[in-house]
DNA sequence: TCGTTTGGTTTCGCACTGCGGAATTAAATT
DNA sequence: AATTTAATTCCGCAGTGCGAAACCAAACGA
């Protein structure tokens, strides 16, 4: 009954205002410090006059700090506060440290723990020795969610239906290269079903190595994904398989313990909250 | 022409919308975890219907994760990513990191750089050894402007107007409290306006002793600071005033350099743009 | 000097979004 | 069963937010 329109058309309770503005913030990537309004509306595809009061409004609310001598702005220090707000709410960053640790201490590889945003997955902490990878990753990097063992773990922990949607979305961005992939991914999922671990050894970069377990909670929310990385002439698929995968599914077992539990696989539950109506069922069908 | 209204009113440019959807977001301190539409109501103030349909489109775009568990929201993986951006778009953060190093091996002291966010100075980068403070700061943490140097020194960098907007802010917002702090601001400001550092011992935390050193570009940025601190034992007054502010002094103007030379400071370049009507103007207007 | 290009802002009338009071439902509590 | 608490849905209307088009200013280039 509130189905029937072909694009987003009536969704009434959707606020078109905001999300617009949070493309706005989202438009500039980690990279490119300085954006002007020209480019800002390039990349959102939004009519100019449209991102001159968004930009108005975020320099206002002190998202965005205009820059003057070029005319262009940048990410304000507001816009940080949220990040670090989001980061400190994140139970498991805090909670797998000393898992974590444990575990890069035994096997000599980098362990991070991370989740998804859109089409990457994005570290939310890691431990690492001082030797480790050549790539330095920090928290709030991003990996690709195809070619890396802790996106393929996270995709295979999701429920078919997500995980469904999901490489739909991963399709439709890679274009012609999905393929190859594709591919990857399913022969990862084999991998998972069988051991319980995903594994990426040079798929991403050449010279990493590594595996990627997921982990799930009973709280609802989205499953997570640690990893455990290091050069590759460091660890061999050989022990990738007999060892670091094991240790790491091990490790994510603790930590499942430790948070109270799994999250239990039947629908049941859900469908019977999803049955009811109510605020979760239109969650669920906004959400995809 | 665009001022008359006596509360927010006619602006016709801003997007309220947009404003009320951050204000949910930004509803969720570090601590609080997990947050229901009652409680964002309540500190938003907003009416719960709206509240509905903004947690609504944000959960939609990831911002937000429902936890069904608890029928509550919490923080999501794309708010940090925005943080993350924000960090990596940051240009004194990189740059400084060297010169902070370096300082902390001279004088022991954990070494950081800030800017401000709405009532409080939020930390962008720091180096520290492994013993220093007490108290663990990391990226993100948020100290207070008007007992801390590095706050004090950010606040005695502003040009007189934003600093007397800030300050009428912080009076406000302290309430009784703030006659004691005023003071020690004043006093801060005549340390700065003798030694070019601020200091604060003790009026922070009891047995953490600082100073602080503005930073200011000549990209019309809003200014940032440093402070170099330690356990109060470690860094007396006597310390603080003869060695360690002379050298983060020092250890500023080096930067300054480095990013291209300080802010100018004469009123009349801004002026001049100002006059001209245009975008900048409105933007001035607008932020203070 | 005068077009031209580039990037941004203002105007303005209208459509439809977003609003919020009030009614409604769900679940938890008594 | 009755009450409380927390969310969602309804729905008509005010006014926000929209964006095409016009306008402006600065930078370029010839």
């Amino acid at each position: 009954m509130k189905r029937p329109a072909k694009k987003v058309a009536t969704d009434r309770s959707f606020v078109v205002a905001l999300s617009r503005g949070l493309d706005v913030l989202r438009a500039f990537q980690p990279n490119d410090g300085l954006l002007g309004n020209q480019e800002i509306a390039a990349r959102t595809k939004l009519p100019k006059p449209t991102i001159s009061r968004l930009t108005y409004t975020l320099t206002k609310l002190g998202y965005l700090t205009p820059v003057p001598r070029f005319e262009k702005y940048q990410l304000a220090p507001s816009a940080m506060a949220l990040g670090y707000a989001a980061l400190a709410n994140l139970g498991v960053r805090h909670l797998s440290e000393p898992y974590r640790e444990e575990v890069m201490r035994a096997t000599g590889g980098a362990v991070a723990v991370g989740g998804r945003d859109r089409h990457s997955m994005i570290y939310f902490g890691q431990s690492r020795n001082g030797l480790t990878l050549g790539v330095q990753l920090d928290v709030g990097s991003r990996i690709p969610i195809a070619t890396t063992a802790m996106g393929r773990a996270y995709l295979w922990a999701l429920g078919s239906d997500e995980r469904a949607a999901l490489l739909r979305e991963l399709r439709e961005h890679y274009g012609s290269r999905w393929p190859k992939l594709r591919d990857g991914i399913e022969r990862s999922g084999e991998t998972v079903a069988r051991h319980g671990f995903a594994i990426s050894a040079g798929e991403w970069h050449d010279d990493v190595a590594a595996v990627g377990v997921a982990l799930k909670l009973n709280d609802g929310t989205g499953p997570y994904a640690f990893n455990c990385g290091a050069p590759a002439f460091r660890f061999t698929e050989d022990r990738l398989l007999s060892d670091i995968g094991p240790r790491l599914v091990a490790m994510v077992r603790n930590i499942e313990a430790a948070l109270g539990g799994a999250a239990p696989q039947s629908k049941k539950q859900e469908n019977k909250k999803l049955g009811s109506g109510g605020k979760v069922a239109r969650m669920v069908e906004g959400i995809r």
